[in-house]
DNA sequence: ATGGCGAATGCAATTCGA
């Protein structure tokens, strides 16, 4: 089973891409980010045409999540609150970033990590919050009868040195400051491992490239997307790469998709 | 240190992303 997982920065803009890739990496589950768009004006028929099942959670203009599943998926939601309640979940669903379902008992969790501005920032400190929120999304459901799951998305946090181009990251840096890689650290001691470092130790791998001066020419990019995994999927990975090609078309999304590979039947 | 690029909105210029 591979679930692959793709901020696409807008769906409409990157249609063409996602059905090319599709085409070329018939994946199982397709995890989306940033479509940037309401349900409404999802172009779904493309996707249906591809033989996938759409789940989507969008809004105006920003943020958005989406699953494509080849099989239809069971016990789909979206949002913080149809697990943590209504109480916890304050306002952190007016942006709409989370959407889960389960396939053959794994539940696949897909993110959109807030950006967080700058470090000290008013959104910096939404970020936290929403972390914090889904320390607890995620303990819920590791406690839930489908207790292995695959969380996986743009995370908006590169956790070590090597996931960054540069050497000189400062504590300052968005998407490197201690409280967010300690915020990430704390969701990954209820029992989650990164699946790309299963397979791959060693820098300069990244899944994200600023569009301005060149970046991704010169490989000067960030590995903010990461599919974490409970213990016994962990064991089940066999591979978990980031497809750098479509990155390279033209008129592209910043990010590249990233898959892993489960052995487990569909 | 700054700005650079791209998408959405909505029709010019601004906001946001990372």
């Amino acid at each position: 089973m591979k679930i692959a997982s793709w901020n696409v920065n807008s769906v409409r803009s990157r249609q063409q891409h996602l059905l090319d890739w599709l085409t070329k990496n018939p994946v199982d589950v397709l995890c989306l980010q940033e479509t940037k768009v309401i349900d409404a004006d999802f172009p779904r028929k493309p996707f249906e045409d591809a033989g996938y099942h759409l789940y989507i959670s969008g809004q105006k203009s920003y943020n958005g999540v989406a699953l494509l599943s080849r099989e239809p998926l069971n016990d789909v939601s979206a949002g913080f609150e149809a697990i943590v309640g209504k109480e916890l979940t304050d306002d952190l669903d007016e942006q709409k970033r989370v959407i889960t379902g389960v396939i053959n008992n794994i539940r696949i969790v897909n993110l959109y990590v807030p950006n967080g501005s700058s470090v000290g920032s008013e959104k910096y400190d939404y970020k936290l919050k929403w972390l914090k929120l889904l320390k607890i999304y995620l303990e819920i459901l590791r406690a839930s009868d489908t207790p292995e799951f695959c969380v996986c998305g743009d995370f908006n946090i590169a956790l070590e040195a090597i996931d960054i181009y540069s050497s000189k990251v400062k504590e300052t840096d968005i998407m490197a400051s201690p409280a967010e890689r300690s915020a990430l650290q704390e969701i990954l001691a209820i029992g989650l491992q990164d699946a790309f470092r299963k397979f791959t130790k060693e820098g300069k791998h990244f899944s994200w490239w600023d569009y301005r001066t060149g970046a991704f020419k010169q490989n000067r990019g960030w590995r903010i997307d990461h599919h974490y995994l409970t213990p016994k999927l962990y064991e089940k990975a066999v591979s978990c790469i980031i497809d750098t090609e479509p990155r390279a078309w033209e008129k592209p999304s910043d990010h590249a998709p990233v898959i892993v590979e489960l052995s487990l039947p569909v």
